[in-house]
DNA sequence: CACAAAGTAGACAAATCGGTCTACAAAATA
DNA sequence: TATTTTGTAGACCGATTTGTCTACTTTGTG
């Protein structure tokens, strides 16, 4: 038999990503994950930990996606761009791995519960944390004094950020374009 | 007699910020505004209105926040510096114009309200294009070619959403910091 | 085969949602 | 002074919220 639990996370990821948490009800989730009411909640005690579980989901498939895009890359350096031109090729709905783009999901959950020490919150947190270290793995590679790492490292993590918001709010799908090419600017200096 | 209108308007703003638009019911908001439902309805026939209404007199707030903070600086890269020194205290809970720090308003909306059609989503863009327009102000006064003024404007805008973000999600209260280092890289190669 | 685990549909509960309405009071304005 | 606007408290509406529960069926495993 199918595994009714990921069925179930997978749903409610799709209709949470659509929509963000507070608008969507256990009964569309149920309803379009053709399960009943008491499957979902033999599995998910709550709403929240069904919150928690869509949230290690999304992470799992993100970071595969992104060391994906950014590995076989002849230099950090080309490891970096192809990293911006992954993120353009996903705001203009071309990811097939990350479906189509409603703007970043820990982002989005993260400004819905804002207080720092819900698990919630922390579980956005400790992703983005993941995501930097990814990044900082390239960094690290470039040939730059050690002062320098960090400094590249948060400026990428910021113009990443920048560019996901930008694509979001302001439908602009060429934003991450625009970072890549902030991105050559500042690797040139160094 | 005081502007209940304006109450209830402000009152909503508070309650959205910290909460969001969905986790915040208009009983919630009577309760707070100390208004009766019916005084509400009066002025605004619907919860999205309201909310629309929450939105100019953020924008208001904002916008004049953001042409005081670069006002009077002696060069436009000062201009620029200072607004990433002003979001630096808005982070850290100094402003008090802006308030306690809740992420940005038109942002935390926007990923709410993703239907590029919706009045609420066009508001939260027609906020982001305003903002836009008054730093490529300050650009426009670099002496820089005019092919690098859409080029230096996006970047500033990415690293300003990016820093938000950051300082939303990550709780970085450094963020603001750490982006106008980056401008100031940037700048050096112009 | 027996039994536990995982599944079904959906009624139900208590609370809350956005929104309407009655009936009346106060305040501003012509 | 007369009238209109703006305000009050809160009952009420139908829909929806998260979560519980009953009664029963299917499925996988020891």
């Amino acid at each position: 038999m199918v595994d009714k639990k990921q069925i179930i996370t997978q749903t409610a990821f799709k209709l949470f990503a659509q929509k963000g948490i507070h608008a969507v009800g256990i009964n569309e989730i149920i309803k379009e994950s053709k399960v009943a009411k008491k499957t979902l909640y033999h599995h998910f005690s709550s709403k929240e930990l069904l919150v928690i579980s869509t949230l290690e989901y999304r992470d799992d498939i993100f970071l595969t996606w992104m060391k994906q895009a950014m590995a076989k890359q002849t230099s950090p350096t080309l490891a970096l761009s192809a990293l911006f031109k992954a993120l353009d090729r996903w705001f203009n709905d071309k990811s097939v791995t990350l479906g189509a783009f409603y703007g970043c999901f820990f982002i989005n959950v993260a400004a819905e519960f804002k207080q720092q020490n819900s698990d919630i919150n922390q579980a956005c947190q400790q992703h983005k944390k993941q995501v930097r270290s990814l990044i900082n793995n390239y960094v690290n590679k470039l040939q730059i004094d050690n002062d320098n790492i960090d400094f590249i490292t948060d400026t990428v993590c910021l113009l990443k950020e920048g560019c996901i918001t930008t694509a979001l709010v302001q439908h602009d799908k060429s934003a991450a374009r625009q970072a890549e090419a902030a991105l050559n600017k500042l690797l040139l200096t160094i």
